[in-house]
DNA sequence: CGGACGTTTCGGCGCCGGCCGAAGTGTTCC
DNA sequence: GGAACACTTCGGCCGGCGCCGAAACGTCCG
């Protein structure tokens, strides 16, 4: 009794409820765009993240000024199946959930740049072409290539390691990550999926990076 | 999130919660019972109860001026302890709540069925009598076997795993759970320590599990 | 029929907890 | 360095909820 009481207490709040259901999917959400989606504060939000990491249910993972937190792990996601289940009995929301978070790690936005499995694709394919080195600053080579595709150094730092939150290493961010992001959208060798942060490349977008010798 | 918040408010009140815990033994209490147990006016429980029950936690069972009530199911049992066991590794303080949660580890009731050290005892020994699968599923032997232990089909499914909240592994539950639960009681083989759930195997016990080939 | 008893309904009280905005901290970008 | 941004801390407000006692209702028993 002592200890249920004290876990129901956490979800027993519609904010928190909510907050926990959007990281089914198993990604990692920024501490704001949990608040946008409950329709909080950010301060509101803060809190809520701070009682739900100290209950166990949430991890956070501190990157730079953001806040990313994701559920602790596959038994909160049980737990909160089943409390789900127990309440509406039957709801085929666990396939749905299942493919978004697959396409979510196949490929994905991370703010400006891309992650995901086609993140890692990109970097792996500009260490190979020399581009970036390994700790993904970019080469003298490297700044030539960048430039043969538009882009223009400024004084945001050019290459930077960002974590990747499914594939577990770096990625290429930084004006250079972002910019190759935006020159993909622009010629359509990449789409979002729906309005989430899933990427997907396209058919053409295959054909452009064998051009560049990527992949 | 809609729902699991509904079901979580239900279990987040420290007197709710007590009540739940206290029926976790299978029995049906009456009103003033569990009002006595929490240490709360008959009034309070009152309007306890009927929040339980409208939450489909709780069945009630009126009978002249008593009002009794029970878990709903074992699916309610099952829900409990996969909420105790998650906030689990509870360590007790003082000798008294220690030798208590000894006790309660020993051996238990778990709703209907036997749970702790004697439940994971009792399937590990019909594991090897090959009375249940390694999922907890009945065999055809072992439906034979529990027959001639006066077990009769029901609708109810037959062998079921309910997960231990301190052993962490599954013990068996669902009717053929029950039943055993059942005989061992008439027979003098297991009987409740004071009128807490926990229970401990007698002589007479030990002696009869030995004839079935358990232990 | 009247009294004892289990339960319920109803006010009323107090407090916990969720919410926000304002101000502060730390990081990134230019 | 300064501006923008993500997040946090702090007061303060307000609603909801748990609690109780008093009174009403229904049942059981003598």
């Amino acid at each position: 009794m002592a200890v249920v009481h004290a876990l129901a207490a956490l979800l027993a709040d519609r904010t928190r409820a909510a907050f926990c259901e959007a990281l089914l999917d198993g990604r990692a959400w920024t501490a704001a765009e949990l608040a946008a989606h409950a329709r909080v504060a950010p301060s509101t939000a803060s809190e809520h993240l701070t009682r739900l990491i100290g209950g166990g249910l949430l991890v956070e993972h501190r990157q730079g000024r953001h806040r990313y937190v994701s559920l602790a792990g596959p038994h909160v996601a049980e737990l909160l199946e089943a409390m789900t289940a127990f309440a509406a009995p039957a709801q085929p929301r666990g396939l749905r959930a299942a493919s978004a978070s697959e396409a979510m790690a196949r490929g994905r936005t991370c703010y400006d740049h891309l992650a995901g499995k086609l993140g890692i694709a990109l970097k792996t394919g500009l260490l190979d072409l020399g581009v970036v080195t390994g700790e993904l600053a970019i080469t003298e080579p490297g700044l030539v290539w960048l430039k043969e595709l538009g882009f223009e150094p400024s004084k945001r730092q050019t290459g930077r390691a960002c974590l990747d939150w499914t594939e577990r290493v770096p990625h290429l961010a930084g004006a250079a990550g972002a910019h190759l992001c935006e020159v993909f959208f622009e010629r359509g060798w990449i789409k979002r999926i729906g309005t989430t942060r899933a990427v997907v490349l396209t058919p053409a977008g295959a054909d452009g990076w064998r051009e560049l010798g990527l992949k």
